[in-house]
This record gives structure tokens, sequence and C-alpha cells, in this order.
RNA sequence: GGCGGGGUGGGUGAGUGGUUAAUACCACCGGGCUGUAAACCCGGCGCCCUGACGGGCUACGCAGGUUCGAAUCCUGCCCCCGCCA
């Protein structure tokens, strides 16, 4: 790996590659240095398996890590299948359950599908820290952990809030960051690449590094992307979250759904759109002289073509315009066979004979449009379902093929003949 | 090892024998208004049965007990936090 060469940036690259969507190069010296000798690097980036799905927030180093290849270096990147069983100690996070080899093993490939839709795979080396903690000895820990103090530990913001607020802080989690540093060591990392809120991680490797007779690596932090709740940073638990592997029009309507505050974050973050267009945009935003929904159109095509092409992009467009400024229904919704319906337990008299009724609340719940049978009715009774454009108040209803049935504001199901349907599911 | 404090619904946190499926706030879900934005207004927010009225079941760390009745009292256990050693 010291004799292979990467290109050397051109300027307008160089520029693109150390100011947009970056938040802070440590030390940028050395980086810049690294950068122009044409020394292929070895950028380096961790997961942890027990959250397989990848969110935008992730993709924005995983952009970064794409230019780089570009010039030709090589992405390594570490499943992180030891630290998982710690957890990362971030937020308030709880003792993970530990999960199962062939657990790991299945969310890791769910992860790495994902990431290679961005990342270049020719230029990419997949390691797993079992190659190297799997033989870690006591001693080994031990000597890891001798080279920190409690006082290090607790310079990282998360231990020392909880550490004031008296809340548990478990000694194992201490191990996360040693054991993220050694991955360093152990891969020979001359980049490492993380959102803000790893810092402390990363810096930790630099320490390590240098106490086994590494060059340090340099970290290189982005910044992290707010949720569609535009308040905090996007994560899947937290249910802010915009997932890689979100279908089209979902991916579209939950970026029409952001605040505006957040529109020329995500152009910088999530899109090429180059800075000077990028200053227009967020200047018509403050000064109010264009919608901001006009620019959300633009923002939420351009990511959805990203991961889903041209068409999708084009088609998820044409639906949203259809569904919800028109208000019409969806080109396709799940569709529900008439004889899969659960019937009404018993037709109030008052319905003359050969009216079939059925039980709607229970027809949601089953097909996944509520989680429990209450909460069905709930929506029912409160206005939230309507079938073919009329609102409903009852869960007994009688039902026909080719009905529409609409359960808030976007959800959508079709009943249809019996033989004509596979009966198709929401996940 | 000693002393003290504490474990309540997704979160924070009230509640110290019945009026408590459990105050309040946040989050969340619907409705209204909109640009599927924000803000704002209204409603909801354990599960099951019921078209509805209503009914049933389960729940306040775990397990027992006292009582007509317990989140609230007693016993044992588990866990967390602090101070001292």
């Amino acid at each position: 790996m010291s004799t292979a060469k990467a290109r050397v940036p051109t300027d307008e690259e160089f520029r693109w590659i150390t100011t947009r969507a970056v938040a802070e190069i440590i030390p940028h010296e050395e980086f810049v240095k690294a950068l122009r000798s044409g020394r292929r690097l070895r950028l380096k980036m961790g997961f942890d398996p027990s959250a397989p799905d990848l969110t935008l927030g992730h993709t924005v180093g995983l952009r970064k890590l794409r230019q780089l290849q570009e010039l030709g270096h090589t992405v390594v990147i570490i499943v992180g299948d030891w630290t998982a069983r710690i957890g990362d100690p971030s937020g308030q996070s709880r003792t993970r359950p530990m999960l199962t080899p062939e657990e790991v093993k299945a969310n890791a490939d769910t992860y790495l599908r994902q990431f290679f839709t961005i990342v270049d795979r020719e230029l990419t080396e997949v390691r797993w820290q079992s190659e190297w903690f799997d033989e870690f000895t006591l001693a080994e820990v031990v000597r890891l952990a001798a080279k920190f103090t409690v006082s290090q530990m607790l310079q990282r913001d998360d231990f020392a809030d909880r550490f004031a607020a008296k809340k548990p802080i478990g000694i194992h989690e201490f191990l996360y960051p040693l054991l993220q540093a050694y991955d360093s060591v152990a891969v020979e990392a001359d980049v490492e690449f993380g959102g803000t809120d790893q810092k402390f991680n990363l810096l930790v490797g630099r320490e390590l590094q240098a106490d086994r007779g590494q060059p340090s690596q340099a970290v290189f932090l982005v910044p992290l992307l707010v949720g569609t709740d535009g308040k905090i940073k996007m994560s899947k638990s937290l249910g802010n979250y915009i997932a890689v592997d979100d279908p089209p029009h979902d991916m579209y309507g939950k970026l029409m759904s952001i605040p505006d505050a957040l529109i020329s974050a995500y152009f910088e973050l999530l899109t090429d759109v180059p800075d000077e267009e990028l200053a227009v945009i967020r200047a018509s935003i403050e000064k109010h002289t264009t919608n901001p929904m006009e620019h959300k159109l633009r923002l939420a095509r351009g990511i959805v073509e990203q991961f889903h092409g041209e068409e999708a992009g084009q088609a998820a467009a044409a639906e949203f315009e259809r569904v919800f400024r028109k208000r019409e229904s969806p080109e396709e919704m799940v569709d529900l066979p008439l004889n899969q319906l659960p019937r009404a337990k018993r037709s109030p008299s008052a319905e003359g004979a050969g009216v079939q009724l059925y039980d709607l609340g229970a027809a949601l719940w089953r097909c996944g449009f509520a989680p429990s049978n209450s909460e069905a009715r709930r929506l029912i009774k409160q206005g939230a379902v309507e079938i073919n454009g009329g609102k409903i108040s009852s869960n007994v209803i009688s039902l026909e093929s080719g009905m529409v049935i609409r359960v808030g504001k976007h959800r959508f199901l079709r009943i249809v003949d019996a033989d004509s349907s596979q009966g198709r599911q929401r996940t």
C-alpha cells in the first residue's frame, strides 16, 4: 500500500473535498499534506452491526468517502462486531441484548449492501473486529485500558453529562472508545471518518496509534444531519429518519415534510448542488423571495434520483403532486381482498338482510395500519378514516370491491375482489 | 463493609390505603389550518370485547403477605445513585 498511488486533486476538487459538508479535519495540515502526497490513503470508518439500516444521515460521510475513492484512495470499513456487544454509550442507549453471530452477520450484510450503493466496492476493504479481538488476551485488554485515565474518559461529553446527572456508567463502556481506537491500529488507518459526535472516539485512535509507533490518523468529521423533526440528529431509534432503503415515494414524502430551516443543510450535506447555487437557495429562503416548498420539491426529487434513479424521482414527484397537492388517490396502494376481511360478528337488525358488514377496525389492524385493534378503532372514531373521500365513523361497515380507504393523511388501501389479488401486505 | 436516597406508563416526573388506567410536561397519533413545513387550535394516547352506551383484563422493579380494597402498608429478593471505608 505504500507504493500505490492516488491522484492528487485539482484545486477545485480539493476545495470541494475539504470544505463542502465538512465539520472539522484534525489536524487539517496533515490531511492536506497527505492528500497532496499522492499516496494512497487508508480511509477508515466503522459501523455497529446492531443497527443495520442506513439513514441519509450516514450518507453524509459515505459521500465523502466516495469522493476520495474517486481519487484512488482505499476505504476500510470495520464491522464492529465487538463494539456492538458494548453498545455505543451515546445518548440513552441501554445495555443492548447480545446478538447472536448469525444476527450480526445478517445485519452486517444488510448494512454493507446499503453502504455500497454509495461507496465503491472495488476500492473497499471489509474488516471485522473479531479478526483481531477474538485473539485478544486479558493482558492486552489491561494494557490497552492502562493507556487512558478515568478523567480522560470523562472528557467525553456523554460520560461527563451522565456522571454529572448521577446516571450509571458501566466500566465496560469505557472500553468502547478503546476498542474503536485499536481498530485504527489494526488496519493502519490514515484517516478516520465520523460524525461530529464521534470526535472523542476518533481522537483516542490518534493517541493509541502514536503509542504503538504508528503515524496518527487524521480525523475527518462531517456534520450531523438533523432529522425530519428538525430538532436532533437523524437516527433510527428517534424515528426522525429517512432510510436509504425507503421506497421512492416514502423518501420523497419524508423529504417534503422537513422543516424549512433544514432545507439548505440538506442541500449541502446530501447533494452536489454547487456552493454558489446553495448560497442562492439559502438567501431566497431567508428573504422569503421564493416559496420554500419549491426548493423542497427540487431537493426531494434530487435525492430520490440519487438512490432510485431518474425515473423513480420523476414518478415520486408526480405521485406527490397527485396525492397531496391535488388530493387524489395514489396510483399504487395496498390491495385488500374482500374475502379476507374480517366480517362483523353480527349484523345490527336495522340493516336489511343480504348486506354483508365488515369489521373495518380489525381489518386496519390486521394489515398493519394500526398497532392494535383499539388503536384502529380510535382512528376511526377520530375521523382519520375515509372511504372514497367521505369520512366514516363506524367500524362496522359494508364494503365492496373498488372502494378506496384512506387512513390518516397518506396511507391508502383499496378493496379488491377476492380472486383478483394476492393480498399484498404492508410491511 | 457502614450509612443514606431511589426504582411509576416511550421519556421526565406526581401520587403514600379506596374518588387511580394512574396528575402534569415532553414525545407520539388523529382532526382543523397549511406548502404532507413551522407555529397555532381541538381531540386522543395499556390491551380485549362492543355500532354505540358500556363491560372485562392487565399494569406502578420481582415474589409473597396484610386488607373488603394496595402503586401506596409488611417481608424477602433484584437493580440503580450518593457519601464514608
